[in-house]
DNA sequence: TTGAAAGCGTTACCAT
DNA sequence: ATGGTAACGCTTTCAA
């Protein structure tokens, strides 16, 4: 048998009133019965059950990140972060991959009363509804990106692609390169993209001479065969531009590779830059230069969102800078 | 308010307990009252509470899984396989990172009352002692191999390790290589390495000729840093080496780095093997030939002995066959 | 400063 | 076939 908060009353000679205002210090109690409840407490080995706490306070202290696959190494930090923030405040974050339907992760997070969700995944992963449903249950909600939602209803976290897009192509720009194409494999289906806006934006700005942007098959294409097949394709169609940007660092090793394959040697018949700055950027042959996510900063910044939702109820917002990281994929243009 | 279960019986015209008859079919009910309960849990949008209906089964049909670090690609598919096995029998299951202690986990376990885990860490995150203390709370625990325990206790999948050294070195031995080289990155201090073994055992076998192992530094090097400097290590050591084994596909990453900036060309020069096939190993230059590990099946294998353990009460072990997979960072010796 | 007792939303035993 | 109700382990109001 478990061992209850009535054991340790017990043994303790007090009531189990006494017992809980002396574990969660509610309450001022006599150094004598506190002495003698967290004796009875260390000798049992008593462990409240948060089941039977929650029931009664209405709060689990339980939270969950929604990621569409665990297996990308850009969510990593990002979890990290948000997962420290977290447990400072004392809770229990549990990660949920996005393999099978996002929506049912959706009842079970009501069922079991979580008090906050951060949503990591994209949207084409579930049914916005849904997601509205769980604010609805009470359930406070911080998304990441790529999700348009009512941020009246729920916080939002965003990276702002746009001018980090303009950086990226300024430090082309500043390296010579004015014939620059954007492999970003988003399809049409995507109604806004910063990314892409920003790429358009900033041609016009910097008055470059030939630009192409390479879309992907629907809903989107962002892996690292993506990046090949894309790359390969951009060799087929022309062979003049001198600089490349990808939408990821998963995408620029995929173009990487299909450019040594195709004889061009990365940086010096062509340049390659990356988004995100992912682990594995750094140690790619050669190391790709980046436009860096700070991706844990992101992650605590949710949680931050999530916790002042969760305790006073206003939904809020926050901008995240990219930062470029030079490293060996870009070089002078034409040396 | 949150819609009960009461609010459904008035409704229905029923009792409370008729209720929970339906919802759980534990109980032979009239087709007649069995409509009315449906028809009223539609209109009121019901869901039940899985937090009181914990503390009444004492069941939470929730599981864990435990992870060292979830930027390891290798784990990415473990957790999917186990995942889906698990989300069939309906378990909700959720990951945890062991970026923090993970022992600290272990008591938010107990005081949620999970129904299992699976512990894919590795031993030098948490103490042994507190993995018991979660099996005497009845909690029912799974563990994937590096983790020395009471197999009475807890139930265990592991990996074939020494056979799958042994078909290595028999692949590497076809090609015409003798002197053959294993970045093993493990320090001393672990006691039992089944890798370690059977490179051991096939140096006897196949009587080879210069054969050395590298360590790393305590409790172990896996990364891709670790395989570069290891690697970089061994030039330094001696060249006579023709063949490299590395104890995994990030470290065999690094190694190739360190082979071509050092003017080795893999597998040219010389070849490259690693363990585990993670995903970006087929998608490397070149193309890492591996011996891959079967992860989906691994972790659904895990999940139905944990669910045995959970029905029955008996721990289980099971051994995974490990295959090599040729690509293209070994060839024949000398050509 | 401490205790008694009323819930929290279920399930399951015992009646009917 | 259905309903009443104790029990699960905790918090919190109200009294003392």
């Amino acid at each position: 048998m478990r061992t209850t908060r009535a054991d340790v009353a017990k043994l303790a000679g007090v009531s189990t009133a006494t017992v809980s205002y002396v574990l969660n210090n509610s309450r001022g109690i006599a150094e004598d019965t506190r002495k003698r409840v967290l004796t009875a407490v260390e000798e049992l080995k008593y462990k409240p059950d948060m089941i039977a706490r929650s029931l009664v306070t209405n709060e689990t202290m339980q939270l969950s990140v929604v990621v569409d696959n665990i297996t990308n190494p850009f969510y990593g930090d990002i979890v990290l972060g948000f997962e420290n923030a977290a447990i400072e405040k004392g809770y229990f974050v549990n990660i949920c991959t996005g393999y099978k339907n996002i929506d049912e992760y959706f009842e079970n997070f009501i069922s079991r009363r979580l008090d906050g969700v951060f949503i990591v995944a994209t949207i084409y992963k579930f049914h916005i509804e849904k997601l509205y449903r769980l604010v609805d249950e009470g359930i406070k909600v911080v998304k990441c990106e790529n999700i348009e939602a009512d941020l009246r209803k729920v916080s939002s976290v965003e990276n702002d692609y746009m001018t980090a897009m303009n950086d990226a192509v300024g430090h082309l720009y500043n390296l010579g390169h004015r014939n620059i194409a954007y492999i970003s494999g988003q399809s049409k289906i995507l109604k806004c993209d910063p990314k892409l806006m920003g790429f358009q934006k900033a041609v016009e700005k910097f008055k470059l001479g030939n630009t192409v942007v390479l879309e992907g098959n629907a809903p989107y294409s962002s892996d690292i065969p993506d990046g090949y097949n894309l790359a390969c394709k951009l060799l087929s169609i022309d062979k003049s531009y001198s600089a490349v940007i990808c939408l990821n660092d998963l995408m620029a090793m995929g173009a990487i590779k299909a450019f040594n394959e195709n004889g061009l040697r990365v940086p010096e018949d062509i340049s390659v830059m990356g988004f995100d700055d992912i682990p594995y950027a750094a140690y790619w042959d050669p190391p790709i230069t980046t436009m860096a996510v700070p991706k844990s900063f992101l992650g605590s910044k949710a949680f931050e969102l999530l916790y002042t939702n969760m305790k006073k109820g206003n939904t809020g917002y926050f901008m995240n800078r990219l930062q470029l990281i030079e490293r060996k994929s870009t070089s002078q243009c034409g040396v």
